[in-house]
DNA sequence: AATCTTTATCGTAATATTGCAATATCAATA
DNA sequence: TATTGATATTGCAATATTACGATAAAGATT
């Protein structure tokens, strides 16, 4: 075996492991931090700003695409990378949502 | 290779791909909603929850709490799983902050 | 003590991920 | 049009993940 069983699961439950796993590698979190910090979409300046070689950081870089994470453009000869704010919203939506049920239900065991 | 170069990443940046990687499964997507859902800190029941065998489990609760996602007594012969508030709190907080840096950016490119 | 129940571990097969060198692509520019 | 610069794709090696049958461990029950 080996592959994973999605099928099993519930379309939420696929979409939130989707976005996570993406989410899953320091590199792609490194992307995301940076794609924050400079406030313009600027473009592949990603990979001298990783420890990775170029292949390696277009890969990650599909990935977060393919999850949604990122969307890109052409422009001209060059690609502009963005944060796609719907996937971000719909984590940050899961985790609050999950936060607030923590705190009502405040239960002391373990 | 194959192996993640953690050690040219940030500790924050890896302390989040580690958390995000535990939840990229949808198995594991769907234990922490068990644990949410049952608000007591029910045991294995988790094991007929899933469509997976119990070995298969007995593994993605060993990554969650390896992840420091839940944690587990031990209580008789079973073991009393619950989420790891802390850690979720970091997820809740990670995310909340980019959506505020997200809202105040309000760029249009892409 | 023998058995049952619950959970963990081992071993192993199938598959996926990570990383990079080499190469391809393709728009811009000389 | 030949070259440059930015990005993607291919191919491959190393490693990690997913899944489960078989088995082990250990408290509870008979």
């Amino acid at each position: 075996m080996g592959a994973t069983k999605t099928e099993h699961f519930t379309d939420k439950q696929n979409a939130i492991a989707t976005l996570a796993k993406a989410l899953g590698h320091p590199a792609r979190v490194a992307i995301i931090d940076y794609l924050l910090k400079v406030d313009a979409c600027i473009c592949s300046d990603i990979v001298n700003e990783l420890p990775l070689a170029q292949p390696t950081v277009s890969q990650h870089l599909k990935e977060l695409k393919n999850a949604g994470l990122i969307k890109g453009d052409i422009e001209g000869n060059t690609i502009c990378y963005c944060i796609d704010e719907k996937a971000l919203d719909k984590l940050q939506s899961y985790f609050a949502n999950i936060s607030t049920k923590l705190e009502k239900n405040k239960k002391d065991c373990c």
